[in-house]
DNA sequence: AAGTGGTCTAGACCACACA
DNA sequence: GTGTGGTCTAGACCACTTG
């Protein structure tokens, strides 16, 4: 069995959820549990995840409704590439550094390396449909990408990554509002003193170890962060 | 009994992750059910609470360790007092303005009213340790808040919101960096030029009802935002 | 009162990590 | 091989919304 059949139901309700539309009320779980001949755990499993996702919303004693569906649903861990199709745009890049560098001490400590380990370093300048959008530095330790030769440049780290098996599953981001320095702004083709949002990003493995380190510096005004939040319990 | 097993499980074992450290070795999931005699099933929800906040993680085959803790677990959804207060920062509020006035097209569609609906504004300077950190604009509908009388002044909206029921439990936000006009940067305290982060939230009940929108900007040599993303299947 | 989602149990077998 | 987490079942009762 390729995926489990949570998984397969949760991704069969997703499109019963784009055909009836946003607020629609969707099978009781007894019903979908006896339709689709599974145990109405199972079917709570997947309808967990699209509540997660954010795709339904529960109400007890009422019933399991569409949510409508207005921006992202929740911020995701995603490459450069894949958030610019998400929008609707063409990822390019221009390769600007890509060599092999010691970690240093403040890099060393986010990716739990000695500060003499070496990383892997690659600067581009991203594009979105043939405009810059950010200019972006990555780090990874070398040695989880044996054999990349000195001034390789893959088309795509996340690629690359992938396979050496470094799958990130999370990240922590920090965002800031900056103002780009003068070389930093003429890369970006921008007018001096506007503004700019720079993301830290640090990627880790399912094991919890750090697979990544990027730097970037985005355009204020062709991008933004679109991401829902939760209430928390204590 | 008040608070489900599960939850009242994952509380308990969210004070042992703090005293055995980032990394350590949890009880087997069979343990905890016999030694809190519970179900496997239920042991289960409680440590998928832990990993969907961040504070475990799972490795099939091997266990369930705690999560080296850096920065934030997860983006939650907060008051801006909360939100003060987890950064060890007393927070504070001028009030400019307190009124109802309609909601306008724009607003009214964030919200799910008519134009001519009347909305409660309330515009504030927020402080942090008595200095400017945010300017910030609320918008509630009128008709949610029964009997608030105008120039009514509440110490905490969000506490006025849940006496009248209105929980938000799910929040759209969307960030930008961007320069304040000459007032906002006076009302802020900040030098022209100054970079800010701009943040537009809406907020949803549990039945996917608006209840609150509200436009910040944010000092950003005084603020930064902390989040984890995770990975999402298609 | 009827029906919904929320919680919980006691089992079973599978997939994977580690020694 | 042994033990871990991952998936799944067939039931039961509770809390809540709605008519």
């Amino acid at each position: 069995m390729a995926l489990p059949k949570y998984e397969r139901l949760r991704r069969e309700l997703l499109g019963m959820c784009e055909e009836l539309g946003p607020r629609a009320l969707l099978p009781t779980e007894r019903e979908l549990a006896e339709r689709f001949g599974l145990s109405r755990a199972t079917v709570r499993s997947a309808l967990s995840g699209l509540e997660q996702a954010g795709a339904v919303y529960r109400v007890q004693g009422a019933g399991t409704f569409v949510a409508p569906s207005t921006i992202s649903k929740s911020l995701s861990l995603t490459s450069f590439s894949e958030d610019m199709r998400a929008r609707g745009l063409r990822p390019g890049s221009r390769v600007l550094v890509a060599d092999e560098v010691p970690a240093g001490r403040a890099l060393a400590e986010h990716l739990r390396l000695r500060p003499a380990d070496p990383v892997v370093r690659l600067v581009r300048v991203r594009l979105a449909d043939d405009r810059p959008m950010c200019l972006e530095t990555a780090y990874v330790p070398a040695a989880r990408l044996p054999g990349l030769a000195r001034g390789d440049t893959p088309a795509s780290l996340y690629d690359l990554m992938h396979e050496h098996g470094l799958r990130p599953v999370r990240a922590e981001q920090v965002v800031e509002a900056a103002l780009p320095g003068d070389e930093e702004a003429a890369l970006l083709s921008m007018p001096p003193g506007a503004p700019a949002l720079r993301i830290h990003r640090t990627a880790f493995d399912q094991r919890e170890r750090p697979v990544e380190r990027t730097i970037s510096m985005y355009r204020a005004d062709r991008y933004d962060i679109r991401f829902t939040v939760q209430r928390e319990l204590p």
